[in-house]
DNA sequence: CATGAATGAGCATTCATTCAT
DNA sequence: TATGAATGAATGCTCATTCAT
């Protein structure tokens, strides 16, 4: 809605600026990861409706054609960026439950790990979970499989707890989701909460719910 | 005024006047709910983003002008949407306060209270809980109230049921946002997930998570 | 043009005060009187554009609709200050022209009339003398006799100026011309002129430019 | 800046480049000039408020989204055409003024010089003095020097006059605002009386103008 | 590889006006 | 006498996208 738009206050000069500093990177990096990075960030500021392929070409300091090269058309880069996020948020729950080979200790792992990628990745974590994004697998059926494996890594996680006994008896399914239930709506209402959340109740709220869901599900 | 001015020797012709008037403003509330109704719908449909009062207008078979006369402008219309929420959102938790006198079945009642108010009201609970909502409170400063009494309502019942020595003894606020995490995790993850949370699953999963979470905090 | 627009900064309260006030004048002198009078305050503080009907009913405090019973649209408004301006502009003239039987002193009359009559009706004169108004008397052929008569006076004072050989003779019809442009030109730079135009200064040029015009007027 | 580098040695294809570049330019500037034309037309035709950039994109055959991408916003588009009026309005006085070394004569070529760029650019001298355009210097303080430095040279011609003793002694500032009404007296009332200022009334109602103020300015 | 030119569709909002009551 | 309800048309502006170069 244009009502929550805020005018770029940088000047003219400053963006000028940055754009050519991203021209520097492009030189090393590609633009397309220079395009990826800016749409990342407009998407922070300005939040995913005052996201227009135009800014995004201005802050790079682009024409707003350029874009075309690299992605199809917008939706193209939305995926991108969310498909980006999967991968690495796979990598990052993978590296948790490498982290231990006790299974309730990598159930504690990979929730904080969640966390923390949310926290990192506001962007991505946005587009992957908080926002209807149906339409951008629609025609790319079957790409969505790092979601399915990411979630995959963590039932097997609950799994293996259980069988190992060190928790509670019972399904599985329904196991996985309420952790990852619990830990998504941490990260996600202090995505959007702003500053109610500030980093301490965070780093509280975060220590008790995990403890909270690992305490529950133990036996007895 | 009129009203009041005759006691009820008010003559046929004023009697109807009246009624007319009555009518007429059953009517207007009849339109502003129709609005109000469409613009949820199309909501839930097409997102945040993709709403437009425009859309909004040929869905009523109104010309977009008429909305204007029942709400003074976009942000108009999406507030009484978000307050009609938070109202109802408070009578609702409000509610499952007092359907207990059980500290800790007091706690369940309200987190399913939660959970179901969410599944039943997806739009307004987007807007409520999964939005950037601030802008929309910016020039109302204090109509914020609900939103405000609704968590302490919750905070309050973590508190007595401390007090009760139902539940382990901890940091309240934290064990408040930890309590609304989990349910606003099943909520909007049941929300956005689309078909893949089946209702099955999803009552399971509520069941689970609220029993984790009392699990959780049970002493011991 | 939107851009100048600026938002009326009264609260409610006063604007619904006024409005009140407006219906007790209304009572004594006719809706017609206080309608002219409101949508001439608007002209004068938002400029011809930013005049709409709409807001002439909110200021005083009655329906849209209700303006169409007295005006049939907007030229015929619009139409109608116009011509209270002529008659008023040629009653002022008519009463310098009568004030003095010096036809010298009745041509520097006239001109002060004229100024001051622009200076204390700029709404008026706006419309009469520095805006495109054909349009107004298109459907009203011959309504513009006023505007005639008014020039007429003038032209009688210089006619009999010249014919008593207090001025020099010339080209009636280009001397009242000229005259005309004068008291014309430093009226409209003062309307216009905004802050530019301070009092003294318009006190000090209205008397050189009298001067200075009766001074090219006299023989030698 | 390429053609600097090279020498003269370009190759066929980089001055085929260059062309192609400088031809585009060339286009460029001449749909910027044909915009503000047909700007100036409706202007001149419609008025100042019946003047939408969808007007002017519609009476050059381009769409309204052209427009914008060589006037930021209207406010840019009327401001240009504000602004060329400025530039030779000064350019126009200035050649006036050094015409003659006469000082009366120069004061009187001033005021020939007026009036004639007011009639041959009504548009621009509607906008640069019949209307309020305060505003569209808000957002560009200090680029009003234009307007300040026209008046200047009148200013500087009375005093000039004065000195030279050709001119009664007196208040500059008063005299030259004087002069200013008569001129822009003329100007403005030609501009918008339409037929009624026939050519030749002009003509004659501007000699017996200027005569009358020298005359009137002349000592004794 | 990158751009400039251009557009059609859309949006929030305001306006003059009509009609039934 | 006055109003509430409603509308079609217009406005300034932004966006995603295409095309030729």
């Amino acid at each position: 809605m244009k009502t929550k738009r805020v005018k770029d206050n940088s000047t003219r000069a400053e963006r000028l600026r940055q754009a050519s500093r991203a021209r520097r990177e492009q030189q090393k990096e590609g633009l397309r990861r220079t395009i990826l990075d800016a749409a990342g960030g407009l998407f922070l500021e300005h939040g995913y409706e005052d996201f227009s392929l135009r800014q995004v070409a201005e802050r790079i300091g682009y024409s707003a054609t350029t874009i075309y090269r690299y992605f199809e058309n917008k939706d193209e880069l939305l995926f991108a960026i969310l498909y980006d996020g999967f991968l690495e948020f796979g990598r990052k729950l993978e590296a948790a439950a490498q982290s231990t080979r006790d299974p309730l200790k990598r159930i504690e792992a990979l929730g904080r790990a969640y966390i923390e990628f949310g926290l990192r990745n506001p962007v991505h974590y946005q587009l992957m979970f908080m926002q209807r994004s149906d339409f951008l697998f629609e025609s790319r059926k079957g790409q969505n499989q790092p979601m399915i494996e990411s979630f995959n890594t963590l039932e097997e996680a609950v799994k293996e707890a259980m069988e190992a006994r060190v928790i509670k008896r019972g399904d599985v399914d329904a196991y996985s989701h309420a952790l990852w239930a619990a830990v998504h709506g941490l990260t996600s209402l202090a995505i959007t909460g702003g500053p109610r959340f500030t980093p301490e109740l965070l780093k509280k709220s975060t220590a008790v719910t995990l403890r909270l869901i690992i305490e529950g599900l133990r036996p007895h």
